[in-house]
DNA sequence: TCTAAACTAGACCAATTGGTTTATTTTTCT
DNA sequence: AGAAAAATAAACCAATTGGTCTAGTTTAGA
């Protein structure tokens, strides 16, 4: 029947937590009191606080991963649209979520990454796991001449999800969809073939 | 001839260290010492960390504007090549500095946006003042028919600041100026008229 | 069933956090 | 020159930080 607490709740405490407040602005302390588990025990499933949070971003990157792949496989939209309809609903969560948290891998990516090589070396690789996901639908766009074909399937990918990254900025201190939308019509403009 | 300090001095001192560690990475202390000054000048001056912080913001984003201002207007270039050029210079400024700071206005609008009202405010209101300097050179480049008129002069002018902002992720992680460099040529390609 | 490993529990630690207080010195203004 | 204001200086504060330690409990496997 297993023991008391199990390493993935802790983790998603940990995500909802970070994702919203950033890595330095987040103490143990208020980790361990949300997930009610003594220290002990998560000295005993983590070597330190940048080991949980390397966790924490790894926990995460998969999970979405397996919801990205779902949702394309799933939609019966044509790939460009596929694409659109994925960032609108992105935004749909944002606002949902009151504007306030954004992704927790650009998150931690801009606040962590200079500062700790495990946490970059981490968020790299999960975003770029993101992106070939992407870019598969990308890649089907340019061959039925939806997309552009000036760049290469990985470029429009990164371009997309960075670029929608940069929307995060103002989307937080405006605390407002407006430029999130405006990006999406301005950016599948541009991608158009 | 003055007093032994000055505000100033403390906010560049301020605008370095928390460009390149964030704003709860930092602590006043380490500002103390960095600048050289005792804790008693530092609240003599500022009322708190987030006051410190809020005017190393305004301190920031009025020079970097006059910057802006002095570097469009000494540009002989067409206005659609001044753009690229201002974003290769920025490109430039961030390789040398390793890739691991970005701007002080995206960090600390990422990190702190939804925690500290003053802080947003102040980011919002600095960035939008850049972003009117910078409409302006679009708005010559539609004039002259170099830029898309599908859009207006500060859609514009967010949609390269902002998307300039999303390349710093990837900048950070990765520590390379890679994906900066596909990102200005993509961009470039796309607002064309 | 017994043992070793995993987990739970929380008291405890030195170091640091943002901030206050008090006293002294320097400058400015009348 | 003298008084008020501004700035300097650092000791001090409670609260919190990430992390360790020791002791007890539960589980899984031989």
């Amino acid at each position: 029947m297993g023991y008391k607490h199990n390493k993935e709740d802790i983790l998603e405490v940990g995500y909802q937590v970070i994702r919203k407040n950033g890595y330095h602005h987040v103490g143990i302390n208020q980790i361990l009191k949300e997930a009610g588990i003594p220290k002990g025990s998560f000295y005993n499933f983590f070597e330190s606080k940048e080991d949980f949070a390397r966790q924490v971003i790894q926990y995460y990157g998969e999970g979405n991963r397996k919801w990205l792949q779902d949702i394309f496989q799933k939609s019966e939209e044509t790939p460009i649209n596929t694409l659109k309809s994925f960032y609108k609903l992105l935004i749909g969560y944002n606002e949902e979520d009151n504007f306030c948290s954004g992704c927790l891998i650009n998150n931690l990516g801009n606040e962590t990454g200079r500062l700790y090589d495990s946490l970059a070396e981490e968020t790299k690789e999960q975003f770029d796991q993101w992106l070939d996901i992407i870019a598969e639908v990308a890649r089907k766009g340019q061959e039925v001449k939806e997309i552009t074909s000036s760049f290469t399937p990985k470029e429009i990918a990164n371009y997309l999800h960075s670029g929608f990254y940069g929307t995060f900025f103002k989307m937080k201190v405006e605390r407002s969809r407006k430029d999130m939308d405006t990006w999406l019509e301005m950016t599948f403009k541009f991608i158009k073939a």
